[in-house]
Order: structure tokens, then sequence, then C-alpha cells
DNA sequence: CGTATTTGTATCAAAAAGAGTTACAAATCT
DNA sequence: AGATTTGTAACTCTTTTTGATACAAATACG
């Protein structure tokens, strides 16, 4: 399939409405700085608005602001917002039953896949919004 | 897309040769416990071959066995060998280098990527077949 | 030496998922 | 009332994986 890059885009359309503070932006704006288009942007809005990450209004002078201030805001919660996959899918076939490894393997990578979960979850909260924004502007001050 | 299991399948693979020592297992044979055509198993199989963590022999009597002991063999190797993808993708087109969020986002992204294949790593590299093989061993004794 | 078996690999079809696009109803401001 | 913007449905296109068929190359054994 086409690569999934909606933690990406998600995590720039975040951190774009932290840096704007208290005012809406429009999704057309997001579309241009992410390169793709307002629709696109406005299913992720919807994701993250899901998640009571954003806040928006519709109609004239409508748009989308943070529900929250960027450093109450973790990539960890950004990434479960969008729920990107796991990292590796399990059998795409149940697995035969009559072999021990095929009865078995499913219950020890479904586990693995758990740790794995817990150890990205723990990476990711180590970041908030305000981490990400002071990395941005450092670069190009 | 389809979901890409192929480290699942990989493991499975790997784990029945584990548990065959020093005898040749057929792809067909693998591939009933899996649950797929043998195709699929051998072209696992190749990109295991690569990795040197199997050894295959063309043939009448033919088949593939372990290049090395179990425990000598973790779940990180694995993982690489397969090369599943990354766990979040990138943009897919290039953000707008005009804006200072898209012309900064990506490094920011390439990094923290970087960060989390690490995390991940360290902790497949905590499992080896050996583990593997014990953890199903118990599930039916 | 010939036959049977098995891998390695090319090629194609089918399925699944994301990204992009168009269209339009609903909401909101002036 | 009119303009603007979100929310969402519907569709196409592209990419990726899986599954399947076919066949050459290698190998063991009688």
């Amino acid at each position: 399939m086409a690569a999934n890059s909606q933690f990406a885009m998600a995590v720039h359309i975040l951190t774009m409405l932290a840096r704007s503070g208290d005012e809406n932006v429009k999704s057309e704006c997001i579309a241009g700085s992410v390169n793709t288009n307002a629709v696109v942007i406005r299913r992720l809005l919807g994701q993250l608005n899901n998640a009571n990450l954003v806040v928006s209004q519709t109609g004239a002078f409508g748009g989308t602001r943070l529900a929250r201030q960027p450093e109450e805001i973790s990539l960890c919660e950004i990434y479960k917002a969008v729920c990107c996959g796991e990292i590796f899918a399990l059998h795409p076939k149940s697995p035969n039953q009559d072999c021990p490894v095929g009865k078995n393997i499913e219950a020890f990578l479904c586990n693995l896949q758990k740790e794995i979960d817990q150890s990205v979850g723990e990476k990711l909260r180590q970041y908030t919004l305000r981490d990400v924004i002071a990395k941005i502007e450092l670069a190009y001050a």
C-alpha cells in the first residue's frame, strides 16, 4: 500500500497550530504547508478532534486551534490519535492449529507486539509539542 | 495495502527450523504450518539466507536449516533481515520549504524515526529463537 | 546416466490501504 | 442573505503485499 504518513502529517499539523496560539488556522493554510489537499488535512483534524487535541469551528472565520497548551500534548497522544498500525502485522491467515508452532506462535507474537508498543509509547511520551517547536525554531534561528 | 506480515512469518519459519535441528525442512512443510503458499515461504527464506540466518539446499532431499544455533539468533536480526518498514512514514510529498515548519519538520521526524527504531531494536534484541521455542513449548506442556 | 525432487525466481492477478480529488450539506460570521 | 469554512461521502489512482502458476537449475539416488 501507500505508506502511512498520518503520524508525520499529524505532528506537522499540530506544530503549526501550536505556533498560532489562540488563532484559528484554516485547513487550506495547513494543506499549503504540508503540501497536500485540504480534505486530507480535515480528515486528520477529525481524528485529532476525536482525541480532544484540537477544537474546530465551522463557518466564516472558522478554523482549528489546539485544545490544550503545547507542553500538555505528547507525541504519544498524537500517535495514538491517528492510530497508526502496529509495528508488524500478525499472520494473514490463521496458522495451522495442528502444528505446535502454528498453534502457539500467534499468542507469542501478540504479546511481543504489545511490549514493543509499550516501548514506542515510552519513547514518544518523552516529547511534547513544545519540544517540537523548540527544535524547529532552533533550526532556523 | 495488505498488512506486512513478513516479520511474523519469518519468526514462525525460523522457530520451525530451530525445532528441527540439523534436519532439512522443506518449504512445502513450512507453508503447511504458516498456512500459505510455498513460494511465499521461499521468498522469505531468500531474505533470511541473505542475512545469513539459514542455509538452503536445492534438489531431492533438499530444504532449509538454521545457519546458527537458536540462542545465537535474536529477534532483532530477524526484524532487520525482512526489513519491515519504519514505524511511521514521512510526508508523501515534500512539505512547503517556504514555511518554517515545513522546512524543518522532516529532519525532526527523521531523527525521531531513528530513535524509535533504536528502542524497538533494543527490545527485540532481548529475545532469541531459543526463548521463542521455550515459550511455545511451555504453552503446550 | 536418467529420473524424481526441491529450491530459486520470474511473472501475473487479487486484495487492501493510503492519498488525492470533487462535490455538497451544515454551520457560522458579518 | 451572502460568503466562508468545516465535515463527510464518494470515487479514482497508486502502491504494497499476498497468493498462484510456471519453469529452469541443482541435487540425490538407483
